[in-house]
DNA sequence: TGTACACTTGAGCATTTGCTCATATGTTCA
DNA sequence: TGAACATATGAGCAAATGCTCAAGTGTACA
């Protein structure tokens, strides 16, 4: 391709030095994409305030239960929720802090647009 | 709908209450789906070493400089870069450092599972 | 002014996403 | 054990996404 022009090179050089690992800039952007969806980030919110089984969540949104179960799949296969059964019901609850820190700081950063 | 069972009123009543606004929700899930996107969090990553102009962004990548220019456009309304012009080259870099604490606590989940 | 460069934008397309419906799994209790 | 409940999963579809190509700006310098 003849489409890259400009291209200091002695910049990109230093960059592709001290560039994170692919593998670690995928995960990242993994778990901020999980996050990036108004209906999970809604789960969060709630499940931040209090731990809820599957019914409380879709009571609190406008999809199916269906809908919740499989975003709660998505949340749990990143770590950010947990579970745990009680009979026939399973509760769901934020996994670890981080998740917290995260909405602050994103919080923050809006908060600092005009 | 049917779909309703198992819901635990007095819980959804008190997240009610206490959810963070609506917009709020939105926004901050905005601000994520930015950045979860490998080719974007590839160009924050690096942007995050040093501010570069789109050749150089390009010349990192395995996207056309069209592309950069795109998920540049996408990155700067989100206020996660800015841009700066010398002469006919168009510097970009980061806006603020809440995307490097996101960027940190992100990689701390990540480190905190096996 | 006009040509070249650096970047931006719009159209179009293949892929991915988020939802619903139907069906399957797992748990309790009669 | 079997019926009922709570949740999970698979198929399928409309909408959104990320890319490329082609054409459009904006800046510099002859």
């Amino acid at each position: 391709m003849k489409t890259e022009c400009c291209v200091n090179q002695e910049n990109v050089d230093i960059v592709i030095e001290k560039l994170i690992d692919e593998d670690d800039i995928v995960d990242i952007s993994e778990i901020f994409k999980i996050l990036g969806d108004p209906t999970r980030m809604r789960i969060v919110a709630a499940l931040r305030i209090k731990e809820l089984c599957v019914g409380d969540i879709a009571a609190l949104m406008e999809i199916s239960l269906s809908g919740v179960s499989h975003q709660l799949r998505l949340l749990k296969n990143s770590r950010i929720v947990k579970t745990r059964r009680d009979g026939k019901m399973m509760y769901y609850s934020l996994d670890d802090d981080h998740i917290i820190a995260l909405i602050d700081v994103a919080l923050d950063h809006l908060k600092h647009e005009r």
